[in-house]
RNA sequence: GCGGAUGUGGCGGAAUUGGCAGACGCACUAGACUUAGGAUCUAGCGGAGCAAUCCAUGGGGGUUCAAGUCCCUUCAUCCGCACCA
């Protein structure tokens, strides 16, 4: 027991709690609105409040851009660095089922677990700006933003074919549906046709990609959004049915190959097969291909591999406007109800999908661009148009097209149209744990919202929070919540019980931190305005598509309804890479690889773990846990410490290390501002271990180095500042600042090079010409001997750099 | 298939405009101090070689006085999108 208090050179744990108690009794951290300082936003994506509490990823995040904040508020800004809870969504409710717990209750446990953790880390949250986004004040915000979607014609609801997860009774965004899976249970998603609210976003498609030039997202997340967005410009054409007054529209990128159309394809689901029922002569057998469509799973129904399935609509023909030919009109499920129109011109011989259905069907082949071999493949590159026409001879891809497009218009048979990927959002979820649709259903006014001055419509006290059986949120089953009066005309009406996606809350959290307790507004516009955009934003890359564009399409609807005083929230975003096991695998409880954050601290501290962290690699790539490498940097703070017996007075750098400490300032700051953290915690061991060789180091010498790495490791530099009596808390000092001059070496080694290889190296110092320098290398044993008998072509001289003398046999 | 990224010692990773490859840390080896060492200090540490020197940044080619870095080509891994017309 004596020999560990011995040997223990200083208690971190108090250290740390220390000067957390002091941070916060000082209010050092707190954010103002009215400061005539420069604002500064960074912002962190708030977490969930899981009950497996902290992640080790969170902590190197939270670190990376606290160590940014605390360095922005040493250099004279005025930080917001705020902290909150996604606390919505389906985890809560899963426990509440199974434990009988109002998920208030279970969210709030987790809450506080998370922030103690958090706040041990010494983080510098600005933690009187905190929420929840389940908080009643939040969320009546949230209700009174969906009624302005709402009144602006950009909420609406309809019967949609939706993502349905048989497992967990929910409906799933597209976006929780990936690769036809459910995101929280992993069980095949089916289609079911289902009432639902929806957001216009795909109006937004055009503005949400364009507005990406007003930022500076790194550009993996950049490509992410435009990749989702998903802009095809093309051609919509007018397909007239034989017989029928009607035409059938296609969406085409290729409005060039339409000489090449032999057949049409609808989807299954398609309106034209129910409307022309009584026309289709195999009515039963389209149903019945209808019907397996629908039971098919996300995956079967995309995957590229699988054959070609379809039915033709008998009876059913269409007329080729460009040259009047009768074509047949099938309906297959490799067409896409919700891209484009539902429905395509086939082209055999140029796409390869078409052809594959036309082999297998036997369907006519009608090769309009030369270059391949149509009975083989279909051939997809470029080449002289044929068969074709208006446009036969033309060898230009796009001077065809147009020629198409400009034809098309004149004849009314066709335009030029873009088409994006983007669907609209579908915003209903049949659970219990989001916020209330704040919409009242009256069976003589239809939908009617609920006046603003009635928010928030809050969640009940319920006892079963299992959706019912038919899909229903279970708030259907709460008769006293269900029925009210109807707003319009008083008369008995009943509520939506659809609540909210998790991503309603988290697409505008960083509007509130600006103005947390306005009671008024959701954020006053001075408040809004003098924050401005998010300077900084960090998140995962799993968020850089939905959470991203969410958010994106949200504050821009604000904005265009003079609500925000910017189009754009975020001008950077940046994305953490993840931290796996020792093993070089993600962290799971079953693979036994998880690091618990809590204990690190407990054992090595909060300073080790946070310079570890940032340590541990490149901040943008994943990285393996190594409890080794943390032990390293705990030794490092260590050697930091025991520098203290070194301080003497002084207020000069020691002159030894002089150059070596404005060099230092200049890579520390530069790297913590661009997140090369590791270079930045390398630069200060590489300091340190200067400081080590020295006899003594004066006081100014010390300073600068614990406010330097004060960033990254808050406390123990705090404690040292004070035991050296080396004067105000650092959090309360300037950021140091270097002079370029002196981060430039007198004397320098350099390299002499014979051919390229490196036989010497000679001390040049600044006031030395090209002459001498050339003279000192010629002079250099082991460079005489390489060159000695030869003759010497030329000696390039790159001042500072190398001197490389190039010679002939 | 399309798009994005990555590839450097035993390991994590460094290397402005092309300019001494392997900074810094881990692990390891030897030594010092020790009753003790999961402490600290000193030295070593890409490979081959006694050495001079040679080889080495996924592979192959090229440009250049000089290439991890630029160009061409190829392989591997990871990620995103994917029957999107």
């Amino acid at each position: 027991m004596l020999r560990k208090v011995v040997l223990k050179m200083y208690n971190f744990s108090e250290i740390e709690k220390k000067w957390q108690e002091y941070w916060e009794k000082h209010n050092s951290f707190v954010a103002s609105n009215t400061s005539d300082k420069q604002k500064y936003y960074i912002l962190v994506e708030f977490p969930y409040p899981s009950g497996a509490g902290l992640h080790v990823g969170h902590v190197r995040s939270y670190t990376a851009l606290d160590a940014m904040s605390r360095v922005k508020r040493m250099q004279g800004y005025n930080v917001l660095f705020p902290m909150g809870w996604d606390a919505f969504g389906l985890p809560a409710e899963q426990y509440a089922i199974k434990n009988k717990v109002h998920p208030k209750e279970a969210v709030k446990r987790n809450i506080e677990v998370f922030k103690k953790q958090i706040q041990n880390l010494g983080l510098s949250f600005d933690w009187t700006r905190e929420f929840a986004t389940t908080d009643e004040d939040y969320y009546k915000w949230t209700q009174w933003q969906f009624l302005k979607f709402y009144e602006k014609g950009m909420a609406y609801k309809d019967k949609k074919q939706i993502n349905w997860c048989p497992n967990c009774k929910i409906g799933l965004s597209n976006e929780e549906a990936e690769g036809g899976v459910c995101e929280r249970c992993g069980h095949s998603v089916v289609k079911k046709e289902k009432e639902q609210w929806l957001l216009r976003m795909s109006d937004y498609a055009e503005k949400l990609l364009a507005g990406l030039d007003d930022t500076e997202f790194v550009d993996r997340v950049k490509t992410a959004q435009i990749n989702w967005i998903g802009k095809s410009v093309g051609a919509e054409v007018d397909f007239k049915l034989s017989d029928l007054d009607d035409t059938l529209k296609v969406f085409t990128t290729r409005p060039d190959t339409l000489y090449g159309v032999t057949f049409m394809v609808v989807s299954p689901e398609h309106k034209v097969i129910d409307k022309y029922k009584d026309e289709i002569k195999n009515y039963n057998e389209v149903l019945k291909y209808k019907e397996e469509a629908s039971k098919k799973s996300e995956i079967e129904r995309t995957d590229a591999t699988k054959e070609k399935t379809g039915v033709k609509l008998k009876g059913i023909y269409a007329i080729n406007p460009v040259n009047g030919e009768k074509i047949e009109v099938w309906t297959s499920d490799y067409v896409l109800t919700n891209y484009g129109t539902g429905a395509i011109m086939a082209v055999p011989a140029h796409d390869e999908r078409d052809y594959a259905f036309a082999k297998k069907f036997g369907i006519n082949i009608i090769e309009v661009i030369k270059g391949g071999d149509v009975s083989k493949e279909a051939y997809i590159g470029d080449g002289e148009m044929v068969n074709s026409g208006i446009l036969n001879g033309l060898t230009n891809k796009k001077d065809s097209i147009d020629k198409m497009i400009k034809y098309l218009e004149e004849n009314k048979i066709g335009k030029k149209t873009t088409n994006y990927r983007l669907q609209d959002w579908i915003f209903s979820r049949q659970r219990f744990w989001g916020e209330p649709i704040p919409m009242i259903y009256c069976n003589e006014c239809g939908w009617v919202p609920v006046p603003y001055e009635d928010l928030p419509v809050t969640l009940p006290e319920v006892t079963s929070y299992e959706p019912t059986d038919n899909g229903e949120s279970p708030l259907a089953n709460i008769t006293e919540w269900v029925n009210t009066k109807c707003p319009h005309c008083g008369k008995a009406a009943k509520r939506e019980t659809d609540t909210m996606p998790n991503w309603a809350g988290s697409s505008w959290y960083y509007l509130r931190y600006m103005d947390p307790k306005n009671d008024k507004e959701f954020a006053s516009m001075d408040a809004m305005k003098y924050w401005g955009m998010v300077d900084y934003y960090n998140g995962g890359m799993e968020h850089a598509t939905r959470h991203l564009l969410y958010a994106r399409f949200w504050h821009r609807f604000l904005y265009d309804n003079g609500l925000v005083p910017f189009p754009e929230p975020f001008k950077k975003r940046v994305a953490h890479g993840m931290i796996l096991g020792e093993n070089g695998e993600k962290m799971s409880k079953s693979k036994g690889n998880v690091v618990n954050p809590d204990d690190m601290v407990k054992q090595y501290g909060a300073d080790a773990l946070r310079t570890y962290e940032l340590f541990i690699g490149d901040y943008e790539k994943d990285a393996s846990w190594s409890e080794n490498g943390l032990k390293g940097c705990k030794r490092f703070l260590d050697r930091v410490y025991r520098l203290k017996d070194k301080v003497v007075e002084g207020f000069m750098y020691s002159k030894e290390i002089e150059n070596l400490i404005h060099k230092t300032i200049k890579k520390v700051t530069n790297d913590i501002e661009t997140m090369k953290y590791n270079t930045a915690v390398s630069s200060l061991m590489i300091l340190t271990n200067e400081f080590e060789k020295l006899e003594t180091i004066t006081k100014t010498d010390y300073k600068t180095l614990l406010i330097l790495l004060n960033p990254i490791a808050p406390h123990i530099t705090e404690e040292l500042n004070e035991i050296c009596s080396l004067g105000r808390p650092i959090v309360e000092c300037r950021w140091p600042e270097y002079l370029e001059s002196k981060t430039i070496d007198n004397e320098k080694e350099i390299a002499v090079q014979v051919n390229g290889k490196v036989r010497a190296t000679i001390k040049i110092d600044s006031s030395m010409d090209e002459e001498e320098i050339k003279k000192l290398a010629l002079n250099e044993e082991n460079v005489i001997r390489h060159t000695k008998d030869k003759s010497i072509v030329k000696i390039i001289i790159i001042k500072d750099k190398i001197v490389n003398i190039v010679i002939k046999d």
